[in-house]
DNA sequence: CGAAATTTTGATCACGTTCAACTTCAGTGG
DNA sequence: CCACTGAAGTTGAACGTGATCAAAATTTCG
């Protein structure tokens, strides 16, 4: 089987790697077990599927570029999606550690994906412990992102929603190079965005608008620009997340 | 320093080992290599704030008895619920991963925990991976729960939701032990579960009395019984919660 | 037993949904 | 280039749900 050669300088720039290398010191070792392990490269384009709610699906996917989106579809016909996947992000958790997906997941745009799977994952895991860590701190932060919008469907009042999911995007955004200047490219529907919410898509769009008369956001095509930040923060509450970096590998108790 | 004996077959029942053991089979040497990094066990009050968002924490405490709640208090004073701590779960998880805790953790009831710290839980990560991916599996389980209650929130109905929070409760607690015949103690005040599921506290009553009358559920005290679980299993829509086992320690592949 | 917390009930009202129409815009083919 | 089409965004009016506030009933606990 033919391998590309793997550049580790173009890893390097790879959204995950950049999000990851803020918490462990990925060394060139790690680069490349984490690149041996890649299947495929895989282009989805938009509005196509990639995980479908009820079936296996035992892949992780790197999102190098592009959006998608985490949702269930319920009886009632109304979808919730439960979180935003971004270039970064990774297709594939949790939904490749349950028996079966719970949630589907949608290209939002077309998408770039570096692809492995899980069982070589976590086979690596036991090899070098450190990728064990790794994957508990990118669910640790699924995690910290979902208890967030919890509260944001929970108690929070739409101005105040709306307020909020545009801090995180454009902080998560950031963090891979993809929000600078209070402002950034944010290609989703409205529908999209009410469905994230939890609002009607005329009472989003009111929402929007609100903040839009008010001077807190400015809106041109799908460019975003947080013209009052100040005033966002105070409204939507916004915390970044900020997780510890990890412990080094070598226990600095004892040593021999 | 005096440290107990460990008694495994005492281990063996603790709430959080029955849940992990139904993914990992644990070895008696892995049982060991935990209690082993155990610092304390520690009884904390009813009412009592275990962790207090902003602070800094740092440990891992498996709880053996008793109910918490995970939450954030926001400026307009409301409170939102973002997670329930049953016996078996992990209250630190993800506060600790986090410079300082976004969320506080309150006691329901009184409480008994095993407490370790998340330093020396890492460290025996990288001498025994497993315990990484006992880490992660822990991680995206807690992700799923919040991303069904990102789904209750945004796009239930309140006789749905509370239907799904039911079914959840009464699984969660099935699987350490704490429930039986479609009936379970549940110590919660109506307030906190207003809180969990983002309703107001007269609403969430009046819901509760349509499930009653309607025959779903059946309470006394704080004793809930499904009485028609089929009911509000169409209702909530809920699926329980099915994550792999964890492959081997062993990789298949490429015995030497 | 008395005090406090919790549960229950009722009345009112605001917010956000729903449904429908209309506008704007992007893409396509005549 | 313009007409046509379908998707996405915007606006309006009416309705219903669930919040809010207040008070009563009940339970819990010191």
């Amino acid at each position: 089987m033919h391998r590309p050669r793997i550049v580790l300088g173009q890893v390097r720039r790879h959204p995950f790697i950049v999000r990851l290398d803020r918490y462990f010191n990925l060394s060139d070792d790690d680069l490349a077990s984490l690149w041996g392990l890649l299947e495929a490269e895989l282009i989805v384009n938009k509005r196509r599927d990639l995980v479908v709610d009820g079936y296996e699906f035992r892949k992780l996917c790197l999102v190098e570029s592009g959006f998608a989106a985490r949702y269930k579809l319920l009886r009632n016909g109304k979808r919730q999606i439960v979180n935003l996947v971004l270039p970064g992000d990774v297709v594939g958790l949790p939904g490749s550690f349950l028996k079966k997906a719970r949630y589907s997941v949608l290209a939002l745009t077309d998408l770039k994906l570096q692809v492995c799977s899980v069982s070589d994952y976590v086979r690596l895991c036991y090899k070098r412990p450190q990728f064990g860590l790794m994957l508990s701190w990118m669910a640790i932060q699924e995690a910290v992102t979902c208890a967030e919008h919890v509260i944001d469907t929970g108690r929070r009042s739409p101005t105040e929603r709306l307020a909020h999911f545009l801090l995180e995007m454009y902080t998560r955004l950031e963090m891979v190079g993809l929000a600078a200047n209070q402002s950034f490219e944010l290609p989703l529907s409205q529908e999209v965005m009410s469905d994230a919410l939890g609002l009607s898509v005329p009472h989003l769009n009111r929402t929007l608008a609100k903040l839009r008369i008010e001077g807190s956001i400015a809106l041109s095509n799908h460019r975003v620009s947080l013209t009052d930040p100040t005033a966002l923060e105070m409204l939507g509450n916004f915390q970044p997340l900020d997780l510890t970096c990890a412990p080094p590998a070598l226990a600095p108790a004892r040593l021999g």
